[in-house]
DNA sequence: GTCTATATACAGATAGAC
DNA sequence: GTCTATCTGTATATAGAC
């Protein structure tokens, strides 16, 4: 951990994943990390102001996911099946993902954080849609492309909303395998 | 309005579905129901006696939406059209599943609660499985219509999380039309 | 059933010393 | 940067009067 900046922005991002933005105080969050809340306070004005650190690190981390992806060579099926080890990983971990958890807290956000959200889940399509294209569908490869990155987000993120407190992986396993049924 | 319990239950889960559980207090229900916050606790002495309430009456108004289905004659397509236009329905007003919400949330649930979310996520998938069988997939009918009701639900449920900050109807469109695609 | 009053704990946030 | 100390408000929950 090279700064208590992102010590702290890590153990949050944990908390939220974990129990929500909400349930996360700067008490909680200052004694992971050996402070005291003033001095969280110092780093993060107010509590927006973190949820906007942890939305952006968290943008950018999953956009690195993503390139890692794009580096490896790999057919349509495959790169979908590591799109959908990021969420499998999370739900392995306990956790949601955080922009999804986020959304569920959407009506405690200001604007800002909520456009925030909207970025977020515009590069999983984006970069979803260039996954399938020309690999989906029967009559319009682009349009296909786009209805079915949608439906395997939207998918993702409530498979594993689903499936955490069942602690089973029924959901995400069957959305997989819908998914890959419409590939070829 | 028959009692004030059952007006309690109704403004409950309105703001739980909008904000969350953990956002709502003893204090701002019964400000709503016009009381004080000592008599909620008449009611529902501990906070997870309101929720273990608001998840028994969601399941079974749930049901009773599922019957009202059934009632009225409708090809696979229309029925289940008209599941998610239960989730629709939240979505225009601003409000998550209440199971979703608290799938969210779960973690701060005891575990008899988290077992009646698994429940309202069974019954779902039970009747639209009723509804998908012999109506999907190609090779094994059961199985496909399992899969595709679990994808159906986690696509709902993800949809409207999705949606809902975005002020969009995007991703629950998406869903829809791809499992009416898949259904024959 | 509903109230007042209260207990105890915790929330976000700030001032100012070091 | 981190601290102590504090402000103000809110949280869940309970006791006991009416």
């Amino acid at each position: 951990m090279s700064t208590k900046r992102e010590e702290l922005q890590t153990v949050a991002s944990e908390a939220v994943r974990s129990s929500g933005l909400h349930s996360l105080s700067f008490r909680t969050l200052a004694h992971a990390a050996g402070i005291k809340s003033s001095s969280v306070h110092y780093y993060f004005p107010e509590k927006s102001d973190l949820a906007s650190a942890l939305i952006d690190q968290y943008i950018q981390e999953f956009r690195h996911r993503l390139e890692a992806i794009d580096a490896d060579a790999g057919d349509p099926k495959n790169r979908f099946l590591r799109f959908a080890g990021i969420f499998e990983e999370a739900l392995e971990n306990d956790r949601l993902c955080l922009c999804g958890m986020l959304a569920a807290e959407s009506s405690d956000l200001n604007d800002e954080n909520k456009a925030k959200l909207t970025d977020f889940f515009n590069l999983a399509e984006d970069w979803l849609v260039g996954v399938f294209k020309d690999h989906s569908g029967s009559h319009n490869n682009e349009i296909d492309a786009i209805k079915l990155a949608r439906t395997a987000i939207a998918g993702l993120q409530g498979a594993i909303l689903i499936d955490r407190p069942n602690r089973e992986r029924r959901s995400i396993e069957a959305l997989k395998t819908t998914v890959l049924g419409l590939l070829h």
